[in-house]
RNA sequence: GCGAGCGUGGCCAAGUGGUUAAGGCAGUGGAUUGUGAUUCCACCAUUCGCGGGUUCAAGUCCCGUCGUUCGCCCCA
């Protein structure tokens, strides 16, 4: 066993997987463009600074699971461990707000984060990630939970949950945090050891715990609700109002805190009981001050990170895509000249549309129609020496078995009738 | 970073200290030198993730290591 192995919490895609990745990209392309996003493609590494800043030196993302090192000219380069960040630092760079108004972006690749793998979780991921740059509108608050909960549903994914909450704005957040701080201080031996930690570190974390003692706390513990400011109450209000107007339902999760720093109002996650502890599908919220705080034009915006892996793992235990290959003909040779005729007759008929495999076996007529019997084909071409001598091809129907003669050219111009014979094939097997 | 379980061929596995490492699927060749989900035959692990130790004897016990799975932290 002294072969290379793939590095700690990486995967092959293999092809009995990514039909379903192809799925999942289609269905968020087409979701999206109804929608008027546009898609923008960003490096997957960026100077490690561009992290630190926006998504905060404090947050786990960035002070413990950062993929960083340091390039040939010594600068500090880090893998990302988000989207956002790097997505932002675009529009910053290119400019793309002097195009006044709003810009709706998206953008879908591998992320890293140096963790241990475990069900829904690895070293290399991969993310949708679906931006609002420029309103500070609660419609556009909704407009992405909306595209979130499309894209999900047109997957067929149904027993989702959605959980929203408002951490308000910069000042809230730290008049809650102080309030909370002043309310757990003194139960500070009570508290399970990861909270005592957190009570310094990121006291809204505590409010997760799942240490029981600890939840018995956190009963009586301020809420964050309670400190919203008008402003901030009346964006969160708006934004429930219109969720519910359109028909998405949602439960308020007082203690949803998301991890990043630079999340402002807004936060949701939508999760899934059906994947273990990594139950979060897609999260995300409103980050106005990002903008800003990166060196560009102080531009409000909101957005999500969807987890695909979580929703491959979701759309496998349904098992509702079909992963069959999609193929019409199965071509068959033996023979030297037999074989010559082959690859141009294939190439022939993959011009008129065609799906087809070659085999390439050489090997006795038996296993060739063995192959063609597996391949999923609809119909079999044999072409021996007999054929070869003759200019002609035997089309032998797989599921039936009944078998024809006729010429190169003649199956090569009778495209209409054999399509329709395929396809009307097909639509039996399938209905 | 911490905790627990698991590591036998491409896949699924039996094996619980006695030595020749079951079986199934897949694969390859043949019976069938040109007709496919049937049948039959043959081939397919000098070796049980790797390294060390205990023992007359180790896939089986011990230690280490790597990998993997699940959980904690945290998150997609």
């Amino acid at each position: 066993m002294s072969s290379i192995q793939a590095i700690r919490g990486t995967r092959d895609i293999l092809p009995s997987e990514s039909p379903l990745w192809v799925v999942i990209e289609g269905i968020a392309r087409h979701v999206l463009s109804q929608s008027a996003y546009k898609e923008i493609r960003t490096p997957i590494f960026e100077m490690t600074e561009l992290f630190a800043r926006g998504i905060g030196e404090a947050t786990d993302a960035v002070g413990k699971e950062m993929y960083s090192f340091e390039d040939r000219g010594g600068r500090s380069i880090a893998l990302r461990p988000e989207i956002t960040a790097g997505l932002v630092r675009a529009f910053i760079q290119n400019k793309l707000f002097a195009q006044g108004g709003v810009q709706r972006l998206w953008h879908i690749g591998p992320a890293f984060r140096y963790e241990r793998p475990q069900a829904g979780r690895q070293r290399q991921f991969h993310q949708l990630d679906v931006e609002i740059l420029g309103s500070r509108d609660a419609r556009a608050d909704v407009e992405i939970i909306a595209i979130a909960t499309q894209i999900l549903s047109t997957l067929g994914l149904t027993a989702l949950s959605l959980d929203l909450n408002s951490v308000g704005s910069g000042e809230d957040r730290q008049n809650y945090r102080d309030a909370l701080v002043a309310y757990f201080s003194p139960y500070k031996s009570d508290l399970d050891p990861d909270s005592q930690d957190r009570l310094d570190r990121n006291p809204l974390r505590i409010l997760d715990s799942k240490d029981k003692r600890t939840q018995e706390i956190v009963t009586n513990a301020p809420s964050l609700l309670d400190f919203l400011c008008e402003d901030s109450q009346r964006h969160f209000d708006a934004v429930q109002h219109h969720l519910t107007n359109i028909g998405i339902d949602f439960t308020i999760n007082p203690r949803l805190v998301r991890g990043l720093d630079y999340y402002t109002h807004t936060a949701f996650e939508i999760q899934s009981s059906d994947l273990g502890a990594q139950a979060t599908v897609c999260g995300g919220g409103r980050y106005d001050g990002l903008v800003a705080q990166l060196g560009g034009p102080d531009t409000p915006a909101i957005g999500f990170g969807m987890g695909l892996e979580r929703l491959v793992i979701l759309l496998e235990q349904m098992a509702q895509y079909s992963t069959d290959p999609f193929l019409d003909i199965y071509l068959i040779s033996r023979g030297e000249k037999a074989e010559l005729q082959s690859m141009k007759l294939a190439s022939q008929l993959r011009q008129n549309g065609y799906f087809v495999e070659v085999d390439l076996s050489g090997s006795a007529f038996g296993k060739q129609f063995k192959r063609a019997d597996r391949s999923g084909a609809v119909l079999g071409l044999i072409l021996g020496d007999a054929e070869a001598e003759a200019q002609k091809v035997q089309l032998k129907w797989l599921g039936s078995g009944e078998q024809s003669e006729m010429t190169q050219s003649a199956l090569v111009e009778n495209v209409d009738d054999i399509k329709s014979k395929i396809a009307k094939i097909r639509a039996q097997a399938t209905a």
